[in-house]
DNA sequence: CGTTGGATTGGCT
DNA sequence: GCCAATCCAACGC
C-alpha cells in the first residue's frame, strides 16, 4: 500500500499549499464524527526564526523533528491550543500550522465545543478549530493516518485559487511569504 | 530558580 | 482598535 502522506516529505513551504483542500476527520470521545476542509495554512521550518524548531530539538518541539504526517499540538497564551501537521524528513524540524477549516460535517458538535458560536466563527482561526475539533495536548504526536484524528487527501486539487501572503501573529520572519489560503473562502481567519 | 513573552481569542471602548 | 486572560517553555543567572 502506498504511503498516503508521501507528499508531505518535502519542505514545509511546499507542503503547506498542498495541504489546502485536505480534510481533517475527528472522532470525538463520544463517537461523534466532525470533519473540516483545510482552507488556510502556514509553513514553519527550523531555518526560520519564527518557528518553534528554530532553537533546536527540545521536549516541546520533539514532534516537529519526527516523521511527516504526525500532529504537533502546542499550548499558547495560557489558554489556547494550535495544531500543525509535521512535514519533511525525520531529524529536520518543520511543520505546517492549520489556521482555518471549512466545516463539512458535525457542525452541531463543533458549536457545542465552541460554546455556542456558529457559522464562520466555528473554525476561522488556529485555536478556534482546535476547540471545534476537541484537539488538545493528548493528541500531540498522533499519527494522522488513524483514529481518532485522520488526514484525508482528496484526489483532486481545490478549484479555487490559492493565495500566498506573509504569516500572521509573529514577531520574527514577518517578511517570509509562507501563508496560504483559498481565495474568497469565508472561513479564512484574516482575508 | 526567576523572568519573559508568545504561530490567540473575545470582550469592551 | 485595544488589551486582559493565564500557562509554561526557553533562557539567563
Amino acid at each position: 500500500m502506498p504511503d498516503a502522506f508521501g507528499f508531505l516529505n518535502r519542505p514545509a513551504s511546499e507542503a503547506a499549499p498542498l495541504l489546502i483542500g485536505c480534510i481533517l476527520e475527528r472522532v470525538l470521545p463520544d463517537g461523534t464524527v466532525v470533519r473540516g476542509r483545510i482552507v488556510e495554512t502556514e509553513a514553519y521550518d527550523q531555518t526560520d526564526a519564527a518557528s518553534h524548531s528554530y532553537r533546536g530539538r527540545t521536549p516541546r518541539t520533539d514532534v516537529m523533528f519526527g516523521p511527516a504526517g504526525h500532529l504537533y499540538v502546542y499550548f499558547t497564551y495560557g489558554m489556547h491550543y494550535c495544531c500543525n501537521i509535521v512535514t519533511g524528513y525525520e531529524g529536520h524540524g518543520a511543520a505546517v500550522l492549520v489556521r482555518a477549516l471549512e466545516p463539512l460535517t458535525g457542525q452541531e458538535a463543533m458549536q457545542e465545543l465552541r460554546h455556542g458560536r456558529s457559522g464562520h466563527e466555528l473554525t476561522n482561526g488556529p485555536a478556534k478549530l482546535c476547540q471545534a475539533l476537541g484537539i488538545d495536548r493528548t493528541l500531540n504526536g498522533h499519527d494522522l493516518s488513524g483514529a481518532p484524528l485522520k488526514l484525508l487527501v482528496p484526489h483532486v486539487r481545490p478549484s479555487e485559487r490559492i493565495v500566498q501572503t506573509t504569516r500572521i501573529g509573529i514577531s520574527q520572519g514577518k517578511d517570509v511569504p509562507w501563508r496560504f489560503y483559498l481565495e474568497g473562502n469565508a472561513y479564512v481567519s484574516k482575508p
